[in-house]
RNA sequence: GGCGACGUAGCCAAGAGGUCCAAGGCAGAGGUUUGCAAAACCUCCAUUCACCGGUUCGAAUCCGGUCGUCGCCUCCA
C-alpha cells in the first residue's frame, strides 16, 4: 500500500512517491540549544521519529537530517548572561537534550548537523543567492529581497504586499523591503564571528538549514518537518533561500507540520513563560508515557498537557505492558514457529477468546499499515493496539491459556513488537518498565522502597494467621499512600497509583 | 484585520458519502474472581456527530451560512 502524506504545501492528501524510487531524503528542523528541552520540542521529535520509523518500515533507505542550532542570537545572549563562550553552552544543551530524547526512545538521525561546523556552506549559499539577484549586501549585513522571488508566500499563503500592511516594527532602513530577512549579520564586538566576503559575521536564523538541507540532502529533497508555528517566517524563508540558491524548485516535496503541545488550553511558549522540560517529565514517568499521550492524537492537532492526562496515559501503558508481559511468557515458552493450522486448532480448542484472539493477531498488521499508510494515523494505530491488549487479557485470563495456549500469546507478543518498532510504545521488558514506574512514582512521592516492602512483609505474616484485621489495616494505610497491594497465587505484590 | 485548523458520549480521541458496527483510552454501573480487596475478564454506557439550511436514493463525512474554540501573522517545535 502507498503512504498519504497531507502536504502543508498543497493543503491536501497527497500519495507519497519519493524523488528517486526506494529513497527518502528527510530534514527535520532541530532546536536552538540555548536551554533545556521542553514538551513542544518533544512532540516534534517524535512525531518525526515514528515517521521516520514507519519510513524505514516500508523498506525505503532514509536518509534522515536533524540539525541543532548552536549560533544564533538568542545562544549569543543567554552565554553572555552566563558569562560562558556561546558554543560551549550550546555543546552543554545538546548533550542534555540527547539525554533526553534517549528518555523518550527517540531513534538517532542519520546526520545531526551543527551550524557552526556548517559556517563555509552557508557562506556559499549566500554567495550563489546574491549572484542570482535575491539578496542584496548592506553595511556588512546582508539581506534576502522577498520581492524578487515571486514564489514567496506559497507556504504560508501570505502576500508580500500583506506583509507590508500589517508591519507593526519601524521597518530597519537598511532592509528594502520591510518583510526582507537577514542571511548574514555582520560582528558585534564580543560576539563570535567568522571571515565573509561581507566582512566579519555570523548567519541569519534561517539559512543554517538551507545550506544544511541542501549538504547533505541536495537542492531538492523529499520530506521537511518542523512544528506548524515555523510555517511563517522560518519554512517561508528557507524555500526563498534554498530555490534562490539553487534555481531549482520545489526545495521539497513534502511539508509536514506537527501540531502545538497546549497548556491550559493555550500554547505552550516561551513568551508565555508556560514552559515543562522534557527531564521534569522523566523525572516522574517513563518517556513512553509522554509517547503514548501525543501518539494518542492525531499529530497535526493540539494536544492539551496535563498532568491528570499524563496519569490517563500512564494507566493505558500499564494495562499494555500487563498484556505484553502475558504475550512474553508466551513467547518464551513456546517460541514463535509454531505452524499456522496447528494454530488455527487451538484457537477452535479455546473458544471465543482463542479465536478472537488469533483474529486480532491475523489481522494486527494490515490493520497497522492501513492507518499508518494514512497520513500517519497514529491515534488509530493505537485504537487496533488496545484492541490486541484486550485480546490478549481475555485469553490469559483462561485457567489453561498460559502453557497449552502458549503459541497464540507468542503470535500477540510478535504483534506487540511490531507496534513497539512503529511507536516506539511497549518497547520495554515489561519487568523493567514496572520497575522504572515504581521507582519513578515511589520517588516523586516521596516513600521509599524499604518501607514499603517492611509493610507488605508484616501483613503477609498477619494473613498467614489468618489475621485479617492487620492484613486490612496495613492495607489502608498502603493504599492511603498510593500504594496497591494484589494477593495472588504466588503471593502479595504490589504497585503504584498512577 | 489577513491566513489556517477545529467543534463527535461525563472527559480524551479516531472515523471524511452507504456495505463490521460512530474505533480506542479514562471515568461510571452491574457481574465473574477474591478471606475481603486490587488487577484482569464479561455486560452496559452517543437512534447520534456545535447549530441552521442545501446537494444526494443516502451525510458525522460534500457545499453555504451562523455561533464557539484554537494556532500563525513577533523568538518559537
Amino acid at each position: 500500500m502507498e503512504i498519504r502524506i497531507y502536504n502543508t504545501l498543497k493543503r491536501s492528501l497527497e500519495p507519497f512517491r519519493p524523488l528517486v524510487a526506494g529513497r527518502v531524503g528527510m530534514y527535520v528542523c532541530g532546536v536552538t540549544v540555548y536551554d533545556y528541552c521542553h514538551i513542544g520540542h518533544a512532540r516534534a521529535m517524535i512525531t518525526f521519529d515514528v515517521i521516520y520509523r514507519y519510513l524505514v518500515h516500508k523498506g525505503y533507505h532514509v536518509t534522515f537530517v536533524r540539525n541543532h542550532t548552536d549560533i544564533d542570537d538568542k545562544v549569543i545572549a543567554r552565554a553572555r548572561e552566563q558569562g560562558v563562550d556561546p558554543l560551549e553552552l550550546s555543546g552543554r544543551f545538546i548533550e542534555a537534550l540527547e539525554e533526553d530524547l534517549a528518555g523518550l526512545r527517540l531513534v538517532r538521525p542519520t546526520h545531526e548537523p551543527k551550524v557552526s561546523e556548517h559556517i563555509q556552506e552557508i557562506i556559499h549559499l549566500i554567495s550563489r543567492i546574491i549572484a542570482n539577484g535575491h539578496a542584496y549586501e548592506a553595511r556588512g549585513d546582508v539581506y534576502f529581497a522577498v520581492e524578487s522571488f515571486r514564489r514567496y508566500g506559497q507556504l504560508s499563503g501570505r502576500t508580500t504586499a500583506d506583509m507590508r500592511a500589517g508591519e507593526r516594527i519601524e521597518a530597519d532602513h537598511r532592509k528594502k523591503h520591510p518583510a526582507d530577512f537577514a542571511l548574514w549579520k555582520s560582528a558585534r564586538p564580543g560576539e563570535p564571528s567568522w571571515e565573509s566576503p561581507w566582512g566579519p559575521g555570523r548567519p541569519g536564523w534561517h539559512i543554517e538549514c538551507s545550506a544544511m538541507s541542501q549538504h547533505y540532502l541536495g537542492p531538492v529533497f523529499d520530506i521537511h518537518g518542523g512544528g506548524s508555528d515555523l510555517i511563517f517566517p522560518h519554512h517561508e524563508n528557507e524555500i526563498a533561500q534554498s530555490e534562490a540558491g539553487s534555481g531549482q524548485s520545489p526545495f521539497v516535496r513534502y511539508w509536514i507540520h506537527n501540531g502545538m503541545v497546549t497548556l491550559a488550553e493555550e500554547k505552550m511558549s516561551k513568551s508565555l513563560g508556560n514552559i515543562i522540560s522534557i527531564r521534569q517529565v522523566l523525572k516522574e514517568m517513563p518517556g513512553e508515557v509522554l509517547r503514548l499521550l501525543f501518539l494518542e492524537h492525531h499529530y497535526r492537532s493540539p494536544v492539551p498537557y496535563s498532568s491528570e492526562r499524563m496519569g490517563r496515559s500512564l494507566v493505558a501503558l500499564d494495562r499494555l505492558y500487563q498484556a505484553r508481559e502475558l504475550a512474553l511468557k508466551g513467547y518464551r515458552r513456546a517460541g514463535n514457529d509454531t505452524p499456522a493450522a496447528q494454530k488455527a486448532q487451538l484457537a477452535e480448542d479455546f473458544g471465543d477468546p482463542g479465536r478472537d484472539l488469533l483474529s486480532a493477531t491475523n489481522s494486527f498488521s494490515r490493520r497497522l499499515h492501513a492507518s499508518m499508510d494514512e497520513d500517519f494515523n497514529t491515534s488509530q494505530t493505537i485504537g487496533t493496539l488496545f484492541d490486541l491488549v484486550r485480546a490478549t487479557n481475555r485469553f490469559g485470563a483462561l485457567p489453561k491459556a498460559a502453557k497449552k495456549g502458549a503459541p497464540l500469546l507468542a503470535e500477540a507478543h510478535d504483534c506487540f513488537e511490531l507496534a513497539a518498532t512503529l511507536l516506539g510504545i511497549g518497547e520495554s521488558d515489561p519487568a523493567v518498565f514496572f520497575e522504572e514506574v515504581k521507582s519513578k512514582r515511589l520517588a516523586a512521592m516521596d516513600l521509599h522502597r524499604s518501607w514499603v516492602e517492611d509493610q507488605l512483609q508484616e501483613r503477609t505474616q498477619a494473613r498467614k494467621t489468618r489475621d485479617w484485621a492487620t492484613a486490612d489495616a496495613i492495607r489502608t494505610e498502603l493504599d492511603r499512600k498510593g500504594i496497591i497491594v494484589m494477593d495472588g497465587p504466588q503471593g502479595s505484590t504490589w504497585r503504584v497509583r498512577v
